[in-house]
DNA sequence: CCTACCGATCGGTAGG
DNA sequence: CCTACCGATCGGTAGG
């Protein structure tokens, strides 16, 4: 791994477990073993790193676009779609932290990423909700857009919150997130959208 | 309202809004209109401060318990215990921000928090969904303990980062959390627990 | 509740 | 990629 790629994901990880503003260059500096001015050779300034970090979530999330959009084709779209997103998230929680973190410092450039980036297939997956609807094998009472959103809110939240979120379902790992937690996710959000078992 | 409140009044705004770590006691000070020393003579060190904030959270969260617990005694006890969750955020959403952000800030702490103050009446809670699972009155495929958990994760983060989740769901308001999402919200945490309307 | 001041650390630059 | 260094700001103290 060449330098580069070190300073981002040990950046990614801090930012992440720390948030931006409580992580100092010569954290990451340290992390990675160089000095700090070496650092700042790569990126210009720490307000640049951060949007280099957020740009590299953002590509890895398109990069998992193609295996979701496949998903939204098939018969079960909506499990296929949920497994696919929870899948995102689990893969590296890291991802849900900083998601987390940027939402709540920054509101309103946040609002804009997700607008750019995320807005056109959350458009796709509430139309064809509301199209399960009218065909009638979806819940009707269901708000395709709010429920979307709310989904996203569980998954992000489960993710980045989850080892905390089991104070009371204490099973095993505490660092790792609980198979209860996500498998009461995956029904919660099913039972939500359609009446009954399968 | 005294100093000591007024510090407590900003600073908890200004936690909630940019993180403790994204918050100098310059700007407290300047936001209450005292210097900096000032602020140091009522809390003895910011991290003072920032238990303060807290414990003041908590003290808000143990005066609502009462009518909590009221309305779990009622027949809908259902509607009126997650009613009464959704009034203690809506209230102000620099609680459910502020909860959010020391639960990514200090996971340990917030953990041990938890397990003091909403360990028990949380597990009442989950108590109380198993009784009716046996009387066949809520979906016995529901984890108690996970879905009650994953409810405080969709209520927590609806109330914090409810105003940019409104990328999809549009409405008027920019910074007031939108009604859709609230009334999706309950209908989504309903019909993961009841089978059928009423 | 204030003025005056402290050492430590912050993000960042000069120059090689 | 490094050493050496910068001004600004950090949380906090002395003393009144």
């Amino acid at each position: 791994m060449d330098v580069r790629a070190k300073i981002l994901h040990e950046a990614t990880r801090l930012f992440a477990m720390k948030g931006v503003d409580g992580t100092s260059l010569q954290e990451i500096s340290d992390a990675v073993g160089v000095r700090k001015p070496s650092l700042l050779y790569h990126f210009p300034s720490k307000e640049a790193l951060h949007s280099s970090v957020l740009e590299h979530l953002l590509s890895r999330w398109n990069e998992s676009l193609p295996r979701l959009l496949k998903a939204a084709a098939r018969e079960d779209r909506f499990d296929a779609i949920l497994d696919e997103t929870i899948e995102f998230f689990a893969a590296d929680v890291d991802r849900a932290r900083l998601l987390l973190r940027e939402a709540l410092d920054r509101p309103a450039e946040m609002r804009e990423l997700l607008r750019a980036h995320a807005s056109p297939w959350l458009g796709i997956v509430a139309e064809s909700i509301k199209k399960a609807q009218h065909e009638g094998s979806m819940l009707k009472e269901a708000d395709p857009e709010a429920y979307v959103m709310q989904v996203i809110n569980l998954v992000v939240g489960t993710f980045a919150v989850g080892p905390l979120l089991q104070v009371l379902v204490h099973s095993r790992g505490q660092h790792e997130v609980d198979a209860r937690l996500v498998r009461e996710l995956k029904r919660v959000a099913r039972a939500a959208l359609v009446s009954r078992r399968n």
